[in-house]
DNA sequence: CGGTAATGCCGCGGAACTGCCGCAACCCCG
DNA sequence: CGGGGTTGCGGCAGTTCCGCGGCATTACCG
């Protein structure tokens, strides 16, 4: 990556060591973020140290304005100064409490604004006093997003541990497949692909819903990718009683090899 | 616009009318809660929040306290502050283990990170760091009941005071581990992730998951750092017939090595 | 206040994975 | 039976992921 200047701040090079806090590159993962802070500085500091992390950031001016955007359209993340013109800080928490429990990081000018939430926050997930660290700023909202990324998953996890077709098991727990007793080594996509199949047994699944399901609602995947990972996981599945159909114009669907062969 | 005070509890602010978290309604449950924490803020808010979602909370000021109720009624799950005048959380822990196996949620405060995972050890199945977001916390509690209500069935034994697993031993009183009858040198992370590994042998656990529960819920170190302290231990296991496989894209899989070579 | 251990981060290189391309085979339908 | 769209296939290249050595920082300790 080439260092990129900041707009706001001419000569700052946002790429010389700190701008890839983490290793990793844009995933166009993409989560978006709301930042309300009077203060220009912050506001365009703190945007472009998120945005280098891959996020998506819009700044406003105002409690009001971020809590109109919000309604408009909600934001994974928000971020607030406490001391601000208009509805204060605290006042747009508890609005945005009203309708989300969306997470928030409060900032605030001194210790004693906060002092009576020494140790909780009653909206916020948490906060930080100014003068804060950019970095930690950014880590936080990390390790806010990774804690999400775990109670979604293992809220999701459904009842049955053991899924089972033909000679097939996949052990959800394990993250493992077994096939006739002799394991199955299957990657991601593939192994995220054979679960659905089975949960749906002999369902007619369009490439569209495989997509939505597996590869996420805004990949940008073309549609005949998932006919790889179907080719993949067949080649895999090859000599079991396991089939996977094709629905000729539509999608596939999956089903027991009749007996006779 | 300022907050409005909750009624019950002058001083501390709530927002009117709180979004009921994810929406669901109260199904008449009502589970009954203990928590301790010397810090009267800390007790309202989380009494407050986790009855508003429906739940009978009983509040201690120090674990003796929590201790002697729970002796005479226990409830269904606990929640306990590490620090606090009398008993420490970790000896209530220990001493609730040895009469039941009701959740235990543990809170600390940010200093003192090398323990983070100590509570884990000691049998509790989850471990918050102040400041955290009573909604987080929430959100854990109906986390954990929502996993109960899954395994009722399901007999915990009680916890063991040693662990083992393929010729590797752990004693979680010494804090100390051995591999085949020799003395085996941990750190303390790697001593945490290899006891939190034989407690879930065999299942696939994320990154998310090792960094939420062995470097905290607030930590704010990169994903990274638990690939790290994985290879450490593989070092030092290696040779043994305990291995620590990847899972691609995932985590990691503690497994016995098979008897080949 | 130096020395040692512990821990996390960086960058690299190899390996695994995955989407895409072109082509041939296939299917449906007139 | 022929044509147009659809699907399967081998190969390929770009991307992602992971383990490793090395390094900087911090914590611990005498």
């Amino acid at each position: 990556m080439v260092p990129e200047e900041s707009p706001a701040f001419p000569g700052v090079k946002l790429a010389a060591g700190w701008a890839t806090i983490e290793g990793e590159v844009d995933k166009g993962m993409n989560e978006r973020i709301y930042i309300a802070d009077d203060e220009q500085n912050i506001r365009e500091v703190v945007k472009s140290f998120l945005e280098s992390e891959g996020y998506c950031v819009s700044a406003f001016e105002d409690g009001d304005q971020l809590l109109a955007a919000f309604r408009e359209r909600p934001s994974d993340l928000v971020i607030l100064d406490v001391m601000m013109p208009g509805s204060s800080g605290f006042a747009v928490c508890s609005e945005l409490r009203k309708i989300s429990t969306v997470p928030i990081i409060m900032l605030t000018a001194r210790e004693g604004e906060l002092e009576y939430a020494t140790g909780i926050n009653l909206g916020s997930d948490d906060y930080f006093t100014k003068p804060f660290s950019a970095i930690s700023l950014v880590m936080r909202v990390k390790a806010i997003f990774r804690r999400m990324e775990f109670d979604t998953k293992e809220k999701k996890t459904p009842l049955p541990l053991v899924l089972e077709h033909a000679g097939v098991r996949v052990d959800l727990n394990n993250k493992t497949a077994v096939l006739e007793g002799a394991p199955l080594e299957l990657t991601p996509n593939e192994y995220n692909l054979l679960c659905y199949l089975i949960q749906h047994k002999d369902r007619a699944i369009s490439r569209e819903e495989l997509l939505n399901k597996i590869w996420g609602y805004n990949s940008e995947v073309e549609t005949r990718a998932a006919d790889d990972t179907v080719r993949r996981l067949r080649k895999k599945l090859s000599g079991s009683r396991t089939l996977i159909e094709t629905v000729w114009g539509f999608g596939f669907r999956l089903k027991e090899r009749p007996a006779g062969e």
